[in-house]
DNA sequence: TCTGGGGTCCTAGGACCC
DNA sequence: TCTGGGGTCCTAGGACCC
């Protein structure tokens, strides 16, 4: 059976959005998305890059991902504004929320993208052309922001299509308008052709899509494994990925941070793990899972990155056995370098619930599960920072580190 | 490169077993 | 030790995405 596949995707989203709330609170009656101007980090705490650019921004070269400093250079007149993270949130639910109106099932692919599966809904709404239009509309009119969708018979065509000319733009990308469409492209387009694949695509003479699709497998197998016949078969239009209902239950829960100084001793380094690990149990908490894996990784300031991992002899969701673990690590892994980038994470998710403990452990792991239960319940009544360890005391240092769980914002529309 | 932070998946190589 | 051939599991690193 033929499907119908929509893929919506906000126009320089964290810009958009951050233009958007800037109008209709009128803190500022510039329109962002109208001037050069960019979302980005703090360069003075190292976090100094390009987030998302307006599309007058893009057209003095500025790039996702540069540097503030390169990017100040090609624009001086440049307004560069902090991204805020909470009403990124606010404004994805609010787009989802218009979604969920008109389909049962909607694919959550990241921040600012979704899936939706229009098959069998033409009687009802409509030719997916005519439907698409009214989306976009009602998303721009209900919440201020565009949209491009794209449209085609699979997930990986509807993506490819929704990237075409920006802003506010229905594309279709349909099996037949792959080699007017799509073919012409430079390889690096294609989704799952990133850098290094790039470069090794250009060495083989293949500087287009067509020219991939085009390509023997073998060939591509011989230099990229089974990547090779991934790309070979997107360049063709061939994917077979379904919209999913809800996005699966997550592999890992890592934070990570670049900090403002070099480290280049284990104390510090360590006060940087626990407010990093602190977080990480939280959210392993607030998600009902314990973890058997936990791995620290370390980012040198001459950007070498290690890593190093262990298996816990039982899961857990305790922020001082997985703290120990975390320290075992950065001591077997550190090799002295200054340290830039600090990261754990903690893998191999098991479901809280129904889970067996050995009577061994029972009063130890009931005395912590109880103080990180209390910890918890104070920093969802009383704030964050309203208790932290002391260690953290007169250090300087962030006692919390990296993404919290997710607090109930009140949807957007009741903001704004 | 004055180069963020959250993820997923794949692979090479080593340990270990028979 | 002038030492075979699978299989499985684990780890570190690297590729990709937004």
């Amino acid at each position: 059976m033929k499907h119908t596949i929509f893929h919506i995707d906000v126009n320089s989203a964290y810009l958009s959005w951050e233009a958007t709330y800037r109008i209709n609170t009128q803190v500022s009656c510039i329109d962002l998305r109208t001037i050069p101007s960019i979302i980005g980090g703090d360069e003075s705490k190292r976090h100094g890059i390009v987030l998302a650019k307006s599309i007058p921004a893009k057209k003095y070269g500025i790039k996702t991902g540069e540097s503030l400093f390169s990017a100040r250079q090609k624009c001086p007149s440049l307004v560069i504004v902090p991204p805020n993270y909470k009403l990124f949130m606010q404004c994805s639910n609010a787009m989802v929320d218009i979604f969920k109106e008109y389909f049962p099932l909607v694919e959550r692919y990241s921040v600012d993208e979704c899936f939706l599966d229009y098959t069998n809904m033409s009687h009802h709404f409509g030719s997916p052309i005519s439907f698409a239009h009214h989306l976009k509309d009602k998303i721009q009119k209900e919440l201020g922001f565009t949209v491009n969708i794209g449209i085609s018979n699979n997930k990986l065509l509807a993506k490819m299509a929704s990237d075409f000319e920006k802003p506010n733009k229905i594309h279709t990308l349909f099996p037949n308008e792959i080699q007017e469409k799509m073919w012409p492209l430079p390889v690096r387009d294609l989704f799952m052709v990133g850098r290094a694949s790039n470069a090794k695509l250009i060495k083989l003479g293949i500087y287009t899509i067509g020219e991939l699709a085009n390509s023997d497998p073998e060939l591509l197998y011989a230099h990229f494994k089974s990547h090779g016949y991934l790309i070979h078969a997107y360049a063709n239009g061939i994917a077979t990925s379904i919209v999913k209902p809800c996005s699966p239950e997550a592999k890992g829960i890592g934070n990570s941070t670049t900090i403002s100084f070099d480290v280049t001793d284990s104390r510090t380094a360590k006060l940087i793990l626990l407010s990093l690990t602190e977080t990480v149990c939280m959210r392993l908490r607030d998600s009902d899972m314990i973890a058997k894996m936990v791995s620290v990784s370390i980012k040198s300031h001459d950007f070498i990155s290690l890593s190093h991992q262990m298996q816990l002899t039982e899961s857990t969701d305790i922020t001082n056995d997985i703290y120990k673990a975390i320290c075992t690590l950065f001591d077997e892994a550190w090799n002295k370098e200054p340290i830039r980038h600090l990261g754990i994470r903690v893998s191999s998710l098991s479901s809280k619930t129904n889970t067996q403990l050995s009577l061994f452990d029972f009063d130890k792991h009931e005395k912590y599960t109880a103080l990180d239960e209390s910890i918890d319940k104070i920093r969802l009544r009383y704030g964050n920072t309203s208790i932290i360890r002391a260690s953290f005391l007169h250090s300087g240092l962030r006692p919390l580190n990296g993404g919290m769980p997710e607090e109930n914002y009140p949807i957007m529309s009741s903001l704004l």
